[in-house]
DNA sequence: GCGTCCAGGTCTACC
DNA sequence: GGTAGACCTGGACGC
């Protein structure tokens, strides 16, 4: 079934989709010959589907999903989508600024900014914390036994993250030798397993209306998740105060503005103070421009 | 083949 | 509050 649904005049679907890493962990996954981004949804009456998206029009986003959807299914379809390619949020304040900075002037042009995520805030801080001190083939390694061992799997199109209940219900011992986690592992299985007993609501981060520092100290609190990662994650909440550094962005930042000098994370945070609440993404955006020059970046 | 170092950090103990 | 050391792993690199 095919379901089609408007999105604003400046959105494009591939600069969103390559706006980090994340589409190239699953259960993300770019058709580049079919030119969409595939990826498994579970929906609220539990029911998994296929959904493969693309965009056909400027103002049109199609997903594809086989089989026989019902309405509820379909609004709801278009619901985790929208999630995911921040469809949900309202980015004219961000571009207004970016507009005054010739630095930036490229970002509405080319609509960037949009970062993407998961459906669950779950996924992304599973993820995130995979991310941690350690390349980004280890990271696509971690979160591929994630899914495969953890998740279920729909016919030969893929896997499903896995729930908290899910990792909860593992060992630590689990975690580190056949997810490969090593140390990670009982951060993550503290995480999932807080939240399955009741005792922490990450889902509710999103619509939090706690001040940004005050949500960035509840992100910290989770054991693992460091300035890097509370960042990042605060990122992909909507909120871009924190710049979420690592070793990466750092020589990005050297190679732009210090000619390959290094310098502290103070001062890279000085250079983007200026640029107040949205100082995060115009980092981001900063440290990623050259993605911008093609399609498919990586 | 083997050892070393590094990679999109974080935690804990200690000062 | 700042800092050193430990922590898992895979891959690149030099020998």
């Amino acid at each position: 079934m095919k379901i089609a649904f408007g999105v604003p005049d400046n959105f494009s679907l591939w600069r969103t989709v390559y706006s980090h890493g994340w589409c190239s962990l699953p259960p993300f996954e770019v058709d580049k010959k079919n030119d969409h981004l595939k990826r498994v949804l579970q929906l609220s009456n539990r029911k998994m589907i296929v959904a493969e998206i693309s965009q056909t029009s400027k103002a049109k986003l199609n997903i594809f999903a086989a089989g026989k959807i019902s309405l509820k299914e379909r609004q709801d379809i278009i619901l985790q989508m929208k999630t995911c390619l921040r469809l949900d949020e309202d980015y004219s304040e961000f571009y207004r600024e970016a507009k005054k900075h010739s630095h930036f002037r490229w970002v509405p042009y080319l609509g960037a900014g949009r970062l993407l995520r998961s459906p669950s805030v779950f996924e992304d801080v599973v993820k995130m914390i995979c991310t941690t001190n350690c390349s980004w083939a280890f990271t696509e390694i971690m979160v591929g036994n994630l899914c495969k061992k953890l998740g279920w799997k729909i016919d030969d199109s893929g896997w499903m993250f896995p729930t908290p209940k899910a990792i909860a219900e593992v060992t630590e011992k689990y975690l580190r030798k056949e997810i490969r986690a090593g140390y990670r592992a009982p951060y993550i299985l503290e995480l999932s397993r807080r939240i399955e007993n009741g005792e922490l609501d990450i889902e509710s981060w999103r619509t939090s209306t706690l001040p940004t520092d005050e949500l960035f100290m509840e992100v910290r609190s989770v054991k693992g998740i460091g300035p890097y990662a509370a960042g990042n994650i605060l990122k992909l909440l909507g909120r871009y105060d924190y710049l979420g550094i690592d070793s990466w962005c750092r020589k990005k930042y050297f190679e732009i503005h210090r000619n390959g000098r290094v310098a502290s994370d103070k001062v890279i945070e000085k250079h983007y103070e200026p640029l107040g609440k949205w100082k995060g993404l115009f980092f981001w955006m900063d440290v990623t421009k050259q993605w911008y020059d093609q399609k498919f970046p990586f």
